[in-house]
DNA sequence: GTACTCAATATTGTTAACAATCCTGATTGA
DNA sequence: TCAATCAGGATTGTTAACAATATTGAGTAC
């Protein structure tokens, strides 16, 4: 992952870094310095600036001008409420939509992921884990409505980094198992009742 | 707005751009050129490319790699309703700590953005009017919430783009005459109802 | 006429050098 | 001692040139 970018390195080491973050490889509020990326990345600063821009706007860094990013600082547990709120209004509606248009070859990708993240919670590595769980989610979302998409990995993003519910391995795994089979039945009513338990 | 940008260029060409999208200047899916706009901006296309990330990230415009970028489809109507929702959820939130917070030269201030909204709407500019109003709602939440502000906008620009309720200028300076009226009595029940009514 | 090729052009992606700004720590004067 | 000043180094902001990729359109074979 350090090496050997070629085209579009923003988006790789837009994704890099979001992996960091999230599993607390940075601490809150610590400076992020554009040189020290760019040497990791073996990149100029150019396609890094474009990164810090993106995780930036997606909340997980601040900005302040001629002094670069930092690590933002946790949420306060309101502002965690009210985000926990908004994802799920968003995912809700997304699955709706989802459960409501899916294919055979959705339901299929579905099931893929889902395996996955039973992998990794197996590993019980918290990166992966991390990344599993939010790839699928992130996957009916994608589907339902790619206007949303963006809005909704923000909201993931600051939910995850405030605190992390993702190291009972075997609660992530059964809560996802629930969820998924209501979708492979096209239970809407069970799938949106498993989501809001999952969505803490 | 147009030449003598020194430092700090992205920001001001954001907040141009973001207004010309407001307000209609481009069409639905049309791409936006780097180079015509370094041109207007009278900068090269660093910042420009700068902003355009950050536009992105706000979901009014798209990026493909290697082709640039467009201005984003509307939403449809369900998108915006939820959209709609979400903003409420944010913005209640960050009233009712406002409410609680506030000291007087906050209340001070927001009676001049409210002067200010009502000259826009009195000139009938359509433009200004979008600018004061969001304005507006922007102070209550930064105020607030700084974690939650980039949310915000994003939230905004999505629902004012899909269509817009502002051309009704009486409308909108008493639904804001009533709701600043409610928070400077500190009525926080009233502000409330009131947000509900102006936030559609 | 249609589909394919390929060169010419337009556009985005990256880089390294330079400019502007911020930070740090030594110096100075009271 | 303490505050103010100011060089210098560190860091971000901008630029223009170059590289990689995508698009266009003329030419060609069938």
């Amino acid at each position: 992952m350090q090496y050997g970018l070629k085209n579009n390195d923003r988006e790789s080491i837009c994704d890099a870094l979001r992996k960091d973050l999230l599993t607390g490889k940075f601490a809150f509020e610590q400076p992020i310095r554009e040189q020290k990326l760019a040497e990791r990345f073996g990149t100029s600063r150019g396609p890094v600036r474009d990164a810090l821009l993106r995780l930036t706007q997606e909340g997980v860094l601040v900005y302040e001008p001629n002094k670069g990013v930092r690590v933002s600082s946790p949420l306060s547990d309101a502002e965690r409420d009210v985000v926990v709120a908004m994802r799920l209004r968003l995912e809700k509606f997304c699955m709706e939509e989802f459960i409501r248009d899916a294919k055979e070859h959705h339901l299929i990708q579905l099931s893929f992921l889902l395996e996955r993240l039973h992998l990794a919670c197996n590993r019980a590595s918290l990166p992966e884990v991390a990344e599993c769980d939010l790839a699928l989610h992130r996957y009916w979302v994608a589907q339902a409505s790619p206007h949303l998409e963006s809005l909704w990995l923000g909201l993931s993003l600051r939910m995850i980094m405030k605190y992390s519910r993702l190291s009972h391995y075997q609660e992530v795994i059964e809560e996802h198992n629930r969820i998924i089979g209501a979708v492979m039945e096209r239970d809407l009513e069970k799938a949106l009742f498993y989501l809001e338990e999952n969505v803490i």
